[in-house]
DNA sequence: CCGTTTTACTTAATCAGTTTAGAAAAACTG
DNA sequence: CAGTTTTTCTAAACTGATTAAGTAAAACGG
């Protein structure tokens, strides 16, 4: 029952550490008939090893450390905690522990820095943490890390487990054209990430291919808060602006701020205006009308930048970026023209 | 750089290891001048002791294993989030880590005691666990853990950190009653636990203090699904049932639900049925209309479970049961009568 | 049957710290 | 100034496992 050790179950069978030790690590060495009975005493006491110990000699923890930013908004912390699941269900396999942290804009590094040179994980998931300095810390000391679901900065010596946002807003934008939309917006994210900038193109290539015309007015390059897309529109709206009959926004933060803006102005979804977004997060079901996205298998996100980290720390080879296709989820937000 | 150990710094502080030790902890037995000096060389080469070993010698591993039920539904897994940022937040004034294992209904028990057995973790919180047998297992083997938000029997011995659901009922029933609504029906989880009958039961004295009629036929005892509060608005129109004014739910998961069903019927809200309801999902902030709903701190329902769990590994003095008190936050799901 | 290999098992070192017990030096005390 | 106490410091034991090195017995080969 009450805290037994290697060296009790040693004693009881009547061999040394070394023999119950092989025998907990399935190594050769011992015959069978002391391994069974080794074995049945195990079982019979409930033994299990130490944990730090093992650690400790083995001089890595088998646990894996997820960084997440923690959002002001509810809103873009949305699908945490599916990727949460997914790298839990795939450490669970690879017999990885998981421990987190959160972080936020107000974030001093040296406590978790501490902790990883303590060596308390073998490698750290980073969920849509972007800080540049903490990155590159990781990078100098050589420790395994994925980003997941990051808007960092791609660069050719960062492992990317993400969503594949050019197909999305290229996939997105075409579903629009063939629905018969031709006055096509666009609302997405201005910081200058290499991201933002791949969704953007996806839009822009959509439209090229389409042979429709990108109308300057109807591109919202925005920041990332819970009112910009609205505030967006109500520009548009204020300014007298022909307002397109269709926009794509690159996530559904977005678009439930501009479905709300717009049913504030009196225009009707999707009879006057059309919207397809990104994420499928939970609100996008049950705002009215529900809203047709590019959805994506979230927990897949987690439970790849898993199978990188752990290919990384086995020094093993890894892909550079891990791309998670979405597919289009039509609901109601989008009418088909003619 | 790489892979220091309190023998480095020893050597090149010219003193003992124990030296070393003591300057760590801030224990006594170094003079001003030798802890000065250790401490500086431990600066210039960013010695961190290893975390393993300090958890061997100490028999305690300084961690808290998060333990939370994973529902099929994403609108059930709504504030798991928001809790674990309450107990990270918390655990890292402590000095705690975290780790975290989610189960579900087909989950085998093994692994995760094995896990517990290796010492891995000082104590657990369990987050809607309701797992009797692996509830009883823990308080046999004296395992440190705590409840929060979970809808399990309070018998003498658990500890519990969960929203006043009573408070909640009772004050949401007054609030529809003195929004002069006499027609107040109740939709709610109908097993047979301790919290629902709690959460009837607020429903049930409002009712009485307000001098109210309970109909029998207006009371709908679900089950815990995403279409049962739905389903029971169904049957009670179809069996021309005469519906109430208002309704309290137990839930927003509930809420959203009812409030889908009523307006598939043409029922527009508020105007012919106003609909309160506990928990201020973020879903329920984006419906239309926005629902009225008892709101509480659901970080705090993390934090106070990590303080509890805290006396009890420590052998202080903790509460039994903690109750986090939900405020009405008012929206637009309900009409004021006259 | 004797020398070699294999098998089964153990002793002792090791991981990286903490802690006990004790020694030497310094600081009081009367 | 001798005796006691306190301070400063260290050697060695200890945490609970793994593993390298070594030994004795059994199996094998010619």
């Amino acid at each position: 029952m009450a805290n037994l050790t290697i060296r009790d179950i040693a004693r009881l069978a009547g061999v040394s550490t070394t023999a119950v030790s092989f025998v907990l690590n399935d190594k050769p060495g011992v015959s069978d008939e002391t391994r069974i009975r080794v074995k049945e005493i195990i079982a019979s006491t409930g033994f299990t090893p130490n944990v730090h110990t093992r650690r400790l000699n083995l001089g890595r923890s088998f646990t894996i450390h997820v960084v997440l930013y923690w959002h002001t908004h509810p809103i873009f912390n949305q699908f945490a905690l599916e990727i949460m699941y997914g790298i839990f269900a795939s450490c669970k396999k690879l017999g990885y522990s998981v421990m987190f942290t959160f972080i936020d804009r107000s974030w001093d590094v040296t406590q978790l820095m501490e902790s990883i040179h303590s060596k308390d994980c073998d490698g750290l998931i980073l969920s849509q943490v972007e800080d540049p300095s903490f990155i590159s810390l990781l990078q100098q000391e050589s420790i395994p890390f994925v980003c997941v679901d990051s808007h960092v900065k791609k660069n050719s010596s960062l492992p990317l487990v993400e969503v594949d946002y050019y197909q999305a807003s290229y996939d997105a934008t075409l579903y629009l054209a063939n629905m018969g939309h031709t006055d096509i917006g666009y609302i997405g994210s201005s910081t200058p990430h290499e991201l933002h900038e791949a969704t953007f193109n996806g839009y822009i290539d959509a439209m090229r291919d389409k042979g429709l015309a990108c109308n300057p007015a109807w591109i919202g390059g925005i920041e990332f808060s819970a009112s910009a897309a609205g505030d967006f529109f109500n520009s548009l709206v204020d300014g007298r602006f022909h307002v397109p009959s269709a926009f794509f926004c690159t996530g559904d933060a977005f678009s439930v701020d501009l479905l709300h803006a717009a049913k504030a102005h009196g225009y009707n979804i999707p009879e006057d205006l059309s919207i397809v977004s990104v994420d499928n997060i939970l609100v996008s079901r049950y705002v009215d009308p529900p809203l047709t996205t590019m959805s994506f298998d979230k927990e897949a996100l987690g439970a790849k930048a898993v199978d990188v980290l752990h290919s990384m720390i086995n020094g093993e080879d890894f892909p550079m970026t891990t791309l998670i296709k979405p597919v289009i989820l039509e609901r109601s937000s989008v009418k088909k023209l003619n």
